[in-house]
RNA sequence: GAGGGUGUAGCUCAGUCGGUAGAGCAACGGACUUUUAAUCCGUUGGUCCUGGGUUCGAGUCCCAGCACCCUCACCA
């Protein structure tokens, strides 16, 4: 109870222990940027720059003795934010505190400021948020440090904070407290700014070249345009039965037959399947269609979408992931399906005998299923881990590939590609059938050996019926955003680029 | 869904062969006007995940359940 025993003894002093309106903040970033305004004038007034405290030989006590008489100086700032250290040492305070920018440490003397404000710093908690005014400088030790001479306090955590020094560890309370996982732990924070920063140089991307940003329903009573089972739910007005969108897709290319050429939407689709560390039932989807365009045009979307991502939170294109390094230079890699598919199984995917023993050797069911359906079951089994990337893997089986166009000179081949990083899908696109007829015949002959949930070929007769008004020709590409922002931030876990990932109740 | 691991103070973690529950940090009291995870002295703090069982005695052994983590399966 200590700390309500504090906070109503803020109270009693007349402040609002959950403070008010305080305008004018300098950010910890700026003062860290305002760092070199701090300087030592001597008393014949001249100003002299402060050493480079980079240099770890440096004494700033004995440089300041040496150049005396004199004074420091520096511009007066205004921080707020959450004391995350505090260093008491008799008539004298330090508190390293921390906005969302960054953290500065506060120096509270006593005599610096006042018999009044003292007696409130010693009510200060550890997670409390406090406000600091006064004078830019640098201890002895060198530390850039506002020197107090006014406090403010602005909120009483009344909970105790996790361990100082480890953070809170355990990953049920990470997720279930993020809040706590955002304000104590490092990184946190700043992992999610830089997801934010992707997302929104995706949206600048498309929207620079000329897509305009769309939302669609997320309630469905056909959940097309994957392969993946729905959370099913239930209107009661209407007395029928919905689920939740699994894709985007058909709905955008709806947009297309009604004019909207470049469109996309960036939105949450929810997927009732296994949760792991690369997978969350709900999710979010990039897919962006383009008339006039094709797969080829749609590789070239995807990698100044990436390009774009990388630059907004920098870092450079090589980066580091689990231990691997991935060159995202442009332009990445193509390969065909057939090429990398024979280069790892030394067989011709088109010599259907050698395909069929190679998929009995790896005992893979080959009974009553297309051809095509246990092509790719050895093509994931055996190219896709291996694909560091990234890649534009391109030209998949038509028949695994209900939605998309297939090649003129070739019916059995799709323009599809689908780009792989560390073996993971990041992106998947095609050149969009626009066929009602073929797309309604796709429909309604259901892959050999694969049932509802697991085939992309759901019946969707208003879909069919809008491309009867004429889809134009487009390319169409989704993003896995969860993916890529994983990719970027170096981050393994999906739970940790998800602000709340699904979670049974707290007991 | 299958296998493996973990669960002990607010947080991070020890806990030997089954014998009265431990540390660091946080909290509380004290000293300290240039500290850096400040330091020093003292104090407080426990449904050992839950429920059964074995035993004179269980944090420890056994069984069941719950939660989380990892791997696999499904999938992006």
């Amino acid at each position: 109870m200590a700390r309500r025993e504090k906070m109503r003894q803020i109270a009693d002093r007349g402040i609002d222990p959950f403070g008010c309106r305080y305008d004018d903040r300098t950010m910890m970033e700026e003062c860290q940027e305002m760092a070199s305004e701090v300087r030592w004038v001597k008393e014949d007034g001249t100003t002299v720059e402060l050493p480079d405290f980079s240099d770890a030989q440096l004494d700033y006590r004995q440089w300041k003795s040496d150049q005396s008489p004199g004074a420091e100086t520096g511009p007066t700032v205004r921080v707020a934010g959450r004391i995350m250290l505090s260093r008491g040492q008799g008539k004298l305070i330090f508190l390293t505190l921390k906005d969302w920018t960054g953290e500065i440490q506060i120096f509270v003397g006593k005599k610096q400021v006042g018999d009044e404000d003292f007696e409130l710093a010693k009510l200060f908690d550890l997670g409390d948020l406090v406000g600091a005014e006064g004078r830019l400088g640098r201890t002895n030790t060198g530390e850039l440090t506002v020197f107090a001479e006014k406090l403010t306090f602005h909120t009483k955590m009344l909970e105790p904070p996790p361990d100082k020094h480890a953070g809170l560890t355990n990953q049920d309370l990470r997720q279930r407290m993020r809040y706590a996982d955002l304000a104590f732990n490092d990184g946190v924070l700043e992992t999610f700014l830089d997801r934010t920063k992707i997302v929104k140089s995706v949206r600048t991307t498309l929207d620079q070249d000329g897509f305009c940003e769309v939302e669609g329903p997320t309630l469905h009573t056909v959940a097309g345009g994957a392969a993946a089972r729905p959370f099913a739910t239930h209107h009661n007005a209407l007395d029928m039965p919905l689920t939740m969108r699994i894709a985007l897709e058909l709905h955008l290319k709806r947009l297309m037959v009604g004019g909207m050429e470049r469109v996309y939407e960036l939105g949450r689709v929810y997927r009732n399947e296994g949760i792991s560390p690369k997978h969350n039932p709900e999710f979010t989807m990039l897919e962006c269609y383009q008339a006039y365009g094709d797969y080829n045009s749609m590789m070239d979307l995807t990698e100044q979408i990436i390009v774009n991502a990388i630059e907004a939170i920098g870092g450079g294109f090589v980066r580091e992931y689990d231990g691997n390094q991935v060159d995202f230079t442009p332009p990445f890699k193509r390969a065909t399906y057939a090429e990398l598919f024979q280069q790892a199984t030394g067989i011709d995917p088109k010599d259907d005998a050698a395909v069929i023993q190679l998929a009995k050797n790896l005992n893979l069911e080959t009974e009553n299923r297309h051809l095509d359906v246990v092509r790719n079951e050895i093509f994931e089994e055996k190219v896709e881990d291996s694909l560091t990337g990234p890649i534009f893997v391109i030209d998949y089986p038509a028949s695994i590939c209900p939605l998309t166009k297939r090649k003129r000179d070739n019916p059995e081949i799709a323009e599809r590609f689908e780009l792989f990083v560390l073996g993971m899908e990041l992106a998947n696109a095609y050149t969009e059938l626009n066929d009602p007829d073929l797309q309604q015949e796709l429909f309604e002959t259901q892959l050999q050996g694969l049932d509802e949930e697991e085939s992309m070929a759901k019946m969707d007769h208003d879909f069919i019926r809008a491309l009867r008004y004429a889809m134009p020709p487009a390319g169409g590409l989704g993003v896995g955003i969860d993916r890529l922002v994983m990719l970027l931030t170096g981050k393994k876990s999906i739970r940790d680029i998800i602000l709340f990932p699904l979670q049974r109740p707290e007991s």
